[in-house]
DNA sequence: TCTCAAACGCAACGATGTTGCATTTATTTA
DNA sequence: TAAATAAATGCAACATCGTTGCGTTTGAGA
């Protein structure tokens, strides 16, 4: 089964149309396997319309299929969900790495599941943003 | 000494003149206590130039008076610095932490320092935006 | 093929980011 | 205290992105 038609299943399972935009900037996403920024899916794309996009986005954000990353200086990134995420929510355990070489971002897990705890808080959901030398550049 | 010597005290350590604007919105972060919403801060200022905000937020920050929290909404926090930051660099070693039922979004420390490790990566900085109910909205 | 809710495309508006440049000002120095 | 100057301001100008409304188009099921 390709690529295209694996995308027009998730969408359906999500209860969303497979509009060309969509499928098209799924390929995209998948295409380029790590985190993407938001002007990267704009120069991939020919013609486009910007609200759509944006509602596209969206859309796919909230029914479980990507997720955003909101970088320190407001730059967004886009990546795919895990299986685990759906319509009723997103559940990510990973970490937002970013390189400060090759300024790539990715979703990494990380050895052992991270424990946070604050006085008198009740903790529900948190997010890590983390920033170094990924494997590649270490070398 | 009052609050006004101290924030110019505190500007002159950093080589920043202190200006109007600068001492005024020192004194709203400080008065406001948590970390303020960018909006918070125009809506306290009188007369104000959009753009000379914008550069002195951003020569706050970087002579490490104040840090910038973006929300995954977009929007920006502002908040004060600890002492171990300077004009060399931010050293947070704190979970921003927004409640989901009064909106306020505050620095706290976890009962435990945050052990963080990814296989293959070096980690030289993070940070943890945590959501859930605060102390006050807890009870 | 028909139907219709869903999605698109466009207008319109607002907020914020960013740079250049002439003018003003805080602080140092004579 | 006045002069000198580097720093900071204020304004123009431009760009990007977020967001909503609305008439038109279209994907997908009947």
């Amino acid at each position: 089964m390709n690529q295209l038609v694996e995308i027009k299943e998730l969408l359906k399972t999500r209860k969303l149309k497979a509009t060309d935009l969509r499928v098209e900037v799924l390929a995209i996403i998948l295409g380029f396997g790590k985190a993407i920024p938001y002007q990267e899916i704009q120069n991939s794309l020919q013609n486009f319309d910007r609200i759509t996009l944006y509602r596209t986005l969206n859309i796919l954000i909230e029914r479980g299929i990507l997720h955003k990353i909101s970088m320190e200086n407001n730059q967004s990134f886009y990546a795919m969900c895990t299986l685990e995420c759906s319509t009723m929510g997103h559940q990510h355990q990973h970490v937002h790495f970013k390189c400060e070489q090759c300024n790539e971002v990715s979703c990494v897990e990380t050895k052992e599941p991270i424990q946070l705890a604050i006085a008198y808080h009740l903790i529900t959901d948190f997010e890590v943003m983390a920033t170094g030398l990924c494997g590649a550049c270490r070398l």
